[in-house]
DNA sequence: TAGGCCATCTGGTCCT
DNA sequence: AGGACCAGATGGCCTA
């Protein structure tokens, strides 16, 4: 089982890692193209306009440290330095000249562009990070702290996974997932886990019930449990966890499964600035299609092996941007799901 | 309007 | 001296 998950999951993992290296190659190019010769321009202008101010700050300071060495002077005269301010260690500073003003403005400027690059690089891998951790999307991003969060339980879950050789049951893995998160970035998790989970448990209810928890099919705490195949009195956007779940009418009620119900309604803690509940709307119903594309009733393949074998998917995703990369964002991250479910 | 998030600038520190 | 890294400050943008 282990071996199995490592074997479909490494590839993944190397092709991203060859894929991020060449791209980061690619950026790093065009950024130095770029960076060179646009930002440069762009810390001129900013140099020359702040550049009074400088000078003028720089000036200060050469009259201060004409002062300061004064200062000295009189310190070392004063070799006890009864009553005096403890004497300055290390090089003494030397006069601003024009030329060391110029030489500090360009070593300021270069060190601006090198530490926007710095911090372009850093999100360049917060992005391939944001593609690597549950619930993926191109357009609507999981904030820094947020994705780190999540990276940081993902690994943990996995970890944990790993250890005890078995698979926890879902909803311990969503808490895991969640743990720390931000309200709607938990409920982004949750979503996608539920989905993932919803499908599997849809197949195997059809199956008779192959699958079950205590008293709900999930036993979930929180309110996101899968309301059409357990409870009649679902409420959506009632519970802490509440999910946005109109975005299964469409997708979802055009299927076998969909069920009467089931009422659309938003979820207030599902919005957020990001609009991750819109950008969540576009992954439900992008698992979804992906889950009916690559599940069966008697053969249910969620994993990478089983999304790339199915062939079929890519021709017939909806057509948003960010949907391919959730696709392959979730064939790696259905191989968990593999891994509860094998 | 407040708060969250972000990009950028900047000075300090450490290392080579 | 210069580069990398870091943290604080600041201003812009967006959303509730």
């Amino acid at each position: 089982m282990l071996s199995r998950l490592f074997s479909e999951v490494l590839p993944d993992v190397q092709r991203l890692a060859a894929d991020w290296a060449e791209e980061h190659e690619h950026e790093k190019a065009k950024e130095d193209d770029n960076d060179t010769s646009a930002l440069m321009e762009n810390d001129l202008d900013d140099a020359q306009e702040g550049s009074s101010r400088a000078e003028s700050e720089l000036a200060g300071d050469d009259e201060d440290e004409e002062e300061e060495e004064e200062a000295e002077e009189e310190d070392c005269g004063d070799e006890n330095g009864l009553g005096g301010k403890p004497k300055k260690r290390g090089p003494k500073k030397r006069k601003m000249t024009a030329e060391r003003v110029e030489r500090s403005k360009v070593r300021r400027m270069k060190a601006n562009a090198r530490e926007r690059t710095r911090m372009h690089d850093l999100n360049s891998a917060l992005d391939n990070l944001r593609k690597v951790v549950p619930c993926y999307s191109k357009t609507q991003k999981l904030s820094k702290i947020e994705t780190l969060r999540l990276a940081k339980n993902y690994i943990l879950a996995l970890g944990e996974i790993l250890r005890n050789g078995k698979r926890p049951d879902v909803v311990t893995y969503v808490q895991m997932l969640c743990k720390g998160l931000s309200q709607p970035t938990t409920n982004l998790v949750a979503g996608c886990m539920q989905l993932n989970t919803r499908n599997y448990l849809t197949e195997q209810c059809a199956d008779g019930a192959r699958f079950h928890m205590a008293g709900s099919p999930f036993s979930v705490p929180y309110s996101y449990r899968c309301s059409r195949l357990s409870s009649p009195h679902y409420q959506p956007g009632a519970g802490p966890l509440s999910l946005r779940a109109q975005s299964y009418s469409s997708a979802y009620e055009a299927s076998e499964y969909s069920s009467p119900d089931y009422e659309a309604a938003h979820s207030p803690v599902c919005s957020s600035r990001q609009h991750e509940s819109s950008d969540s709307d576009r992954n439900y119903h992008y698992s979804m299609h992906y889950s009916g594309l690559t599940t069966s009733r008697n053969n249910i393949s969620f994993g990478s092996s089983g999304a790339r074998n199915s062939g079929a998917h890519a021709e017939n995703i909806p057509p948003f941007h960010d949907v391919h990369l959730h696709h392959d964002r979730g064939a790696q991250y259905e191989d968990l799901n593999a891994f509860f479910h094998n």
